[in-house]
RNA sequence: GCGCCUAUCGUCUAGCCUGGUCUAGGACACCGCCCUUUCACGGCGGCGACGGGGGUUCGAAUCCCCCUGGGCGUACCA
């Protein structure tokens, strides 16, 4: 056990999209890397824009992608006394002030500003007033105006900025309620979170915080910040580039392995190694490779990843997924061919988990109809001797393994002096009802004397 | 606009710190060939990058400077 504490710190305005999930994976595999703590934490200080459902859902997709923390979930909302004492604390130590400014007055001021090529940032006009007229306000945080802000980034290195760039924060709102960039402090100080690992975003946001927690008495924790994911065209990652919500690939049929993959590799690397199990990333992940550019997302490599994850998977709990997938679509699942050897027929098949109960369904569902330009071709009554040489030998079989199935062709080839070629189209298409399927034995196999010799027969009446 | 960050194949990246072993390696995608009863899998091969300009050096992807591109921030959002 060591004492690193990092955290996750999302804030329930939406679900956990892909950004905010490798953040967490980091901070997750970091934690369980050096035997520390992690974290979980709601940010939720904009009582607007926060939902339970938002939670809810967070809390789900961490679940799938298999990131446990040790601590937590607190809430923000629980704790404003706390932040109210420290606002108190820092008014009567002078390290913050209330300001009366209007929300239009302000508005005017970054105006003014931007068009003198200056930084839009609070004038101060309420910083040295030491009258406190009745009137609404806010709190801000008393800047310190000289000198410079810097800090050693684990993953970028020095960064500095000048005092001069910096704002004096609103660290508590007109109606009370305290801000973002002052809870953090607060919380990051007050659960002793020693490493903070955060989105790219954030190192604004940093240089900020660090006079709060020297105002406030705290120790600097350390910082890592990773990069962002943009889209392909470069721009922040967003809804319009196509799904960004983790469980939306969950949806789409990926596995959460094939995801912690993915993220992981979008801006950490090990050599050349592609592929990591979240024991291998425990084992191996270290902030010293990771990028400092952000990534783009590409999701065709996301789905490499998932196609070698089904392809690798055991077949019992692939089995299981398809399963649940197949009885969400009315798919009447019990009485058919045992499903890991369904699911094992599929597994270089399929890239997702629904392209692979897709491939599945016709294993519990006969044919309906046949496909309509496959069934001129493969089941016109050129075909009846062929169909009845197989439900000859096929329905004479005792034991129907892939290998005596084999046989069974065999002998319907040499009886019919056909090949192969001629014959397989046709069994798929009477039994699959379609021209594409897994190998033609293991379908037969799999599917069971019965059911295939039943099917065999109705595509017989079939024939015209 | 201002500030911060960043820059190797289309994309993810190795290499950069500790210059020569880099005619720059791997992966995804793409293309071709092979395998094959369908669709796939697989095997083999191919295409493809050090953003530009200056330095430093015998020698630079690697060190320095400038430019350019991109990202982020600039909220009583987080």
């Amino acid at each position: 056990m060591s004492d690193l504490r990092v955290r996750f710190a999302p804030s329930p305005t939406g679900y956990l999209h892909i950004g905010g999930a490798r953040t967490a994976l980091f901070n997750y595999l970091l934690a369980r890397k050096e035997q520390g703590t992690f974290v979980l934490r709601i940010e939720d200080t904009d009582v607007g824009r926060s939902t339970q459902e938002s939670v809810d859902a967070i809390l789900q997709a961490m679940d799938w992608l298999g990131l446990s923390y040790d601590e937590g979930p607190f809430y923000q909302s629980d704790r404003y006394n706390l932040y109210k004492n420290k606002v108190n604390e820092l008014l009567a130590s002078g390290l913050a002030y209330r300001c009366y400014c209007t929300t239009d007055e302000l508005d005017a001021k970054r105006e003014a500003a931007m068009a003198s090529g200056g930084k839009p940032r609070y004038d101060g006009t309420c910083r040295e007033r030491s009258d406190s007229p009745d009137a609404p306000c806010v709190i801000r945080f008393k800047t310190p105006r000289e000198g410079n802000t810097a800090f050693v980034d684990r993953i970028k290195g020095r960064i500095t900025v000048d005092n001069a760039e910096l704002d004096d924060l609103i660290i508590q709102r007109t109606d009370g309620n305290p801000t973002y960039n002052f809870v953090v402090v607060i919380d990051d100080a007050e659960m002793g979170i020693n490493l903070v690992i955060r989105g790219d975003d954030h190192v604004n946001n940093t240089v900020r915080q660090i006079p709060m927690f020297k105002a406030l008495g705290y120790k600097v924790p350390e910082f890592a910040h990773v990069p962002m994911i943009l889209g392909a065209d470069k721009k922040r990652l967003s809804k319009r580039h196509g799904a960004t919500s983790v469980m939306a690939y969950k949806e789409m049929g990926f596995l959460p392995e094939a995801m912690v993959n993915y993220l992981v590799r979008l801006g950490w690397s090990c050599g050349d190694e592609e592929i990591f199990s979240m024991a291998d990333l425990i084992e191996k992940f270290s902030l010293d490779n990771v990028g400092r550019s952000a990534g783009v997302f590409n999701p065709d490599k996301l789905l490499w990843l998932n196609e070698h994850y089904i392809k690798t998977g055991d077949p019992e709990r692939l089995g299981r997924l398809v399963t649940e997938m197949l009885e969400e679509q009315g798919v009447a699942v019990g009485d058919g061919p045992d499903m890991s050897e369904v699911v094992k027929t599929l597994q270089d098949r399929a890239k997702t988990l629904v392209e692979m109960a897709a491939g599945a369904r016709f294993y519990f569902e006969a044919p309906t109809a046949y496909n309509e330009e496959a069934a001129a071709k493969f089941l016109n009554t050129e075909q009846r001797e062929i169909l009845q040489l197989l439900i000859k030998h096929l329905g004479a079989l005792a034991k129907f393994d892939v290998e005596d199935v084999e046989g069974a062709f065999k002998n319907v080839m040499q009886e019919s002096g056909l090949k192969l070629g001629k014959i397989g189209p046709t069994v798929r298409v009477a039994l699959t009802g379609s021209t594409v399927s897994p190998g033609i034995y293991e379908v037969v196999a799999v599917l069971g004397q019965h059911a295939v010799v039943a099917r065999l027969q109705k595509a017989l009446a079939s024939l015209r």
